[in-house]
Formats: C-alpha cells, structure tokens, sequence
DNA sequence: CGGTGTCATGACATCGGTGTCATAGCTGAT
DNA sequence: ATCAGCTATGACACCGATGTCATGACACCG
C-alpha cells in the first residue's frame, strides 16, 4: 500500500502538501493539485484510516448497538423489523462517507457497557442505539460520542427517533370508518409494549372523532405468543367478538403476523375475509401483508424513515449542530388492500 | 482517555513493559504483571485501535460486503434471508473479540470495488461476502486480505459456504416417502437459479431412491413474483394439478413464501390443507412456517449454520490457517409441522 | 571464579498521517 | 523603495502503540 510520502516523492511536494489536497482544509495551488491528484490516481494511494484516527480523531466510523442481530436463536420473535432499520441507516451512513460498525447486545442489556468501551476504543465518531421495540432504555455514559437512539427513548433525553404509533392506529381507524365501518374491533398486543398503550390511545381518538361510542366488548388482548399455548387465548378472544349480538365488521390486529394467525383461525371456523369479516393488521411486513390471500391492510411502520431519521440526525450532531431536543416521530401510510371491505 | 503511557507511569515501568502485559507476548515477572494490571484497571484504559493498527496491522476488524441490506426498498424479495447468515457471522466474529464493519451494494455489483478498498483502507484482516441467494458471483481482487463467499461461489476458487440444497429436498422427500405418500407434486422457483437445479436433483434422487417413478406433470413453475402479473401463473399451475386423473397428495413449493400463497389459493377452491392436500415448503423462513395455519412442514435451510461457518473459516484463514479447498455444505433439518398428513 | 545462557525489562525508532509554525514569494498601499 | 499582509508551501513534532535491540540480574556449568 502506497503511503503519502511515496505520493509527496511521485508528486514533487511535501508530504503535508499532500494532505491539504486530500483534505481541501487549505489552499492549494491549482497545477500543484494536478500534479498531486495525478500521483495519487497513478499510485492507487488510500490514507491509512489508522494514522489519520491517531493524529486527528476522525475516524470515519458510526457504531451501531442492537440486539436484533443475534435475537431469533432462541425462538424469539422472528420478525426482526428492526433490521429494516439497521438497513436505512447503514445506507445514509455510507452515503454520508462513512463506514458503520455493528455489534449487537446478544439479547444481554449487561453487555452494552462493553460494546460502548469496544466502541470508543475504535474511536467511533457517533452511536446509535436500536432497539427491537418501541420501548424506553438506559443507557452508560458514551464518553462524550454522540448519541441517538432510534425505537427508543431514555430518561437522558438524549436524541430519539420514534414511531408515531398514535397516529398510525388513528389513520388506520378513521380510514376504516371511511369505507363504511362503525363496529370496529381491536386485538390488542401485550399490555406492557408501548406500542399497545399508543395505539390504543389511537384507536380511541379516532372513533371519537367519528362519533361513534367506545365499546369495551370490541377490544381483547390478541397477542399469541408461539409455543406457549397462548394460541387458545387468541381463538377464545375471536370466538367471543363473532358470537357478539352486534358482532365487528372489521377486526385490527396489533401487527401483521397476529393478522395472519386471524387468518388461520378464521378459516377453520368458515368465516369468509373480507366478504364476511375485514381484517386489517400493524406494520405493513410485506412478506405477510402482501403474500396473505386476500392481501393485507395494514400501516406502514415505517421502520425504513426511522432509520434514515436517526443516521441523519446523528450526522447533524457529528457536525457539531445540535437539533432539536424532542423526539422525532415518524410515521407512514395506511397501505389499503383486499382484506377490508368497502362499504 | 488513558494511554499507555499513563498506565505505565502509574505502574512504575516503561510502556513497552505493558504493551507486553496486554499482548501476552513476551514472559512478565509476576509482581510486575500485577502492578500493571491494577493501573489498567484503576486508570480504566483501553488501548487505542488506531495507534495498535498502525504499528502491528491487526486491526481487529473484519469486513462484510452485502446486498441484504439495501435491498427491499424497491418491492424486492422482502426475505431477507441473508440477514440471518449476518446475523451469524456477527456472533461468532464478536466472539473471537474482533468488531464488523458491514458495508452494502445497494444492489449495484459495481460498488463491490469501492467497498472492498474501503475496508482495505481500514485495514480489515478478512472479508466476508454474503450474497442473497445461492449463486455464482465475480469478486474484484482483495489485495491479500483472506476472503470468505458466503451463499455463493467464484470461478477464483474462495472458500465458500453453500446451502445443501440437494441434500435437503432429498431429506424432504425421503420424509414425504416415509409419511406414505406417492404422488409428490414439485412447484419449482425459477428456472435460471442453483437452488431451483440442485433441489430438482435432490427430488428426483429421493423418488429414485423410493422407486418411485418420475412424472413430469408433477413438476411445474410455481414461483410467483409480486406485482408482475405472474400469480395467474402460480394459479394455473395448481389448478393443472389438482385437475390430474390421479392428482398429488403433497405439493412441495420451492420456498416458504410460495407455500403461503398456495395456502390462499387452495382456500379460494375450498381445498383444505392437509386434509385434502399436504403442502411443504423450504427454508424455514419461520415467521412464515411457524404463523400459518397450519404450521407448514418445511427444511431448514440454516442460514445461520452457513453464517456460522463462513466466519470461522475466515477466522481461520486469518489465524492462516489453510483449510480445505472444497466449497462446504451446510444443511438443516427438515421441519415437521402439521401442514403434511402422516398415512 | 569466569563464562555463558536465560529471563525480565527498558530505550529508542517507527508506523502514516496531521497540527503548528515558519517562511518564501507575491501584491498593493504608502 | 519599503513594508504590511496574504498565499502557498515545507519542516518538524507528535498521536499511541509495538518491533528491535540492548542491558542488567541471576542461575548454572565446568
């Protein structure tokens, strides 16, 4: 690997001369460029990122903390929507010149000191923490690197980027009671998710603002956790809304895969969807909504904007801008398909 | 943050005395070796990578070239099975105490060179290139560094870590064979890909194999890209067989997704699976296998065994250790769920 | 007891860049 | 003509580790 003193020697100039033309941090006369520019392509010269980082702290490297990674080895969700973010970032950054580094948490809170410490050792410029869930975190002291957290937020306040669950459930009802529908039932995901507090609060707002009366009878906890024979509890749950005198004309599911085991169920008990029953889900993960038969209506989570939001401000504050302090919510679209009827 | 010279000043020896307490490469007298260890302890240091890197050119970085990553933003395979073999690869690099770089292609193969001197640039001691399904692919010289193909091999003879396929059809068909059944439909993926050649052997082999007789109506295109119109094909397709005077009692589809969308399509003519008709899958995309009603009887096709093996080959070659030059073989189980009826 | 080998340790140069400061050369105002 | 002020460039030290080589202490041998 060529050094820049072998482009210094090549070019006629002093080693120094060399970084200021790689570096555009001063001027430089113009045919000393050329000649510079003209080593350097001829030599296939690239700086050592290592000496640079010594002398400079620049090291051109985002870390990146998740535990989505390594999750699924042990019969975890498998979802992994998480990584969607990881994608978006890893684009932004790269665009931005920069390479990311990525560790994840095996699924061990304990062990993101270490992976912070391994971080800095690397001389990282910024992080970002993802979390596989809407959820709030904490974590150790970076040491003075900049922060994001994307999915999550802490007490810290440090800078956030998160889903507007709110507003996606509230879109997602109001566009449903727009096609014609007033009993609309909800199929709750665990209690203790963020998530399902957001969305309900949605759910609600959006019936509100319709007119229409809240009816407890509609909304159940629909969760299904594999393997741990929570299935029943699900069946039971949708059992219950279908024998309702007033029964729904639509069932929200908490996210797509809990629709796709609606889908199941409803099947063995002969019910038709849509023509007899509208299902509409949470995520838009395409492999289910739009392989399902009929295709599914869900929202857009948007992971992908969730992502690209956090890279960028992670950039801005790289660059020394500090943003705003509240955290960003993103949402995205209600992704309209065949499995809700229009009346 | 400390350095060793602070370490070593606390300690009361000389730098080079440290250096030799971390690296364990030299004898250290014992009472010296504690001194040390407690002013690295009390002083919380970590060496800096950058300054490491220059002198020794062990970085401790290894790099990973992908297309996973970026793809899906535009209506692509939404899969991302490979994300699963990165997954992997994580895990065992973060094991061995080295960091991962990840960079993507962006879907442009002709970005695969910039990247690769990217990581040269920051002198990574071996790169791992994971590729989105199993194929042949043509890699721009790494410059000595090791290189691993993960998913894919070259013409250059890299080592490479490739799914069983044919081994793992086989291993599904044999198990079809062994439940009773006879007449085993086959719904390929798309001519032009290894997988689709490699699992029709593995079929065939297994019918030989039972004496069973080969019949080419049997066999049809069952792939279905989204949005292209070709799900009509997928429909046909089924409806030929299931129109058979002597129709099959087991459809295989060539990938989990495809299975789900023959579940649709079977519910559409009131056929019920398994009652009716068995259907299996491949892959184990579990989101899939193991949320549909019912859970679909599928392979494994262990991406995460492919991961695993990839990175400790490269670990290995970075040790220089020279391994064998045969591309590996990685399968997985076959998955019995309830979607295959036992006779 | 001198010579030799081993062990533990330190001095010093070095990796490849960049920050700091000095300086040569030129312009333009006085 | 003189000098301030600016631009383009170079000399040199330095970032924080490690490789090389030297050295002091000590044991062992004949």
């Amino acid at each position: 690997m060529a050094t820049i003193y072998d482009v210094a020697r090549s070019a006629g100039v002093s080693p120094k001369t060399v970084s200021r033309v790689i570096n555009k941090d001063a001027p430089v006369g113009a045919k000393t460029r050329a000649a510079v520019e003209a080593a350097i392509a001829a030599l296939g010269y690239r700086p050592s990122n290592a000496a640079r980082m010594m002398r400079s702290n620049r090291s051109g490297l985002v870390g990146l903390i998740t535990g989505a990674i390594s999750r699924g080895s042990d019969g975890q969700p498998q979802g992994l929507p998480d990584l969607f973010i990881v994608q978006a970032i890893q684009r932004v950054v790269a665009e931005a010149g920069m390479t990311l580094m990525i560790a994840d948490t095996g699924g061990r809170a304990d062990r993101v000191p270490d992976l912070v410490a391994t971080f800095a050792q690397h001389q990282v410029e910024g992080l970002i923490y993802v979390a596989d869930s809407h959820q709030q975190v904490d974590l150790p002291e970076t040491g003075g690197v900049p922060l994001v957290l994307a999915n999550c937020f802490d007490r810290a306040g440090h800078p956030a980027i998160l889903p507007d669950d709110k507003a996606g459930q509230r879109a997602l009802v109001e566009r449903l009671v727009a096609a014609g529908h007033r009993r609309i039932a909800y199929l709750t995901l665990p209690d203790g998710l963020i998530a399902t507090g957001l969305r309900g609060q949605g759910y609600r707002e959006a019936l509100d603002a319709a007119g229409i009366d809240f009816d407890p009878a509609l909304v159940t906890l629909g969760f299904a956790d594999i393997g741990s024979g929570k299935v029943e509890l699900l069946t039971d749950g949708l059992d219950r809304l279908l024998a309702l005198p007033e029964p729904p004309s639509v069932i929200c599911c908490g996210n797509d895969e809990l629709a796709m085991r609606v889908y199941g169920i409803l099947r063995t008990r002969g019910v038709k969807v849509p023509e007899q029953i509208s299902i509409a889900g949470y995520d838009d993960y395409r492999i289910i909504s739009e392989t399902l038969y009929p295709p599914l209506t869900t929202v857009d989570l948007n992971y992908r904007g969730i992502g690209e939001a956090a890279a960028r401000r992670l950039l801005a504050l790289i660059r020394g801008e500090t943003g705003e302090e509240a955290p960003e919510l993103i949402s995205g679209p209600v992704r309209w398909r065949a499995s809700v009827t229009e009346h």
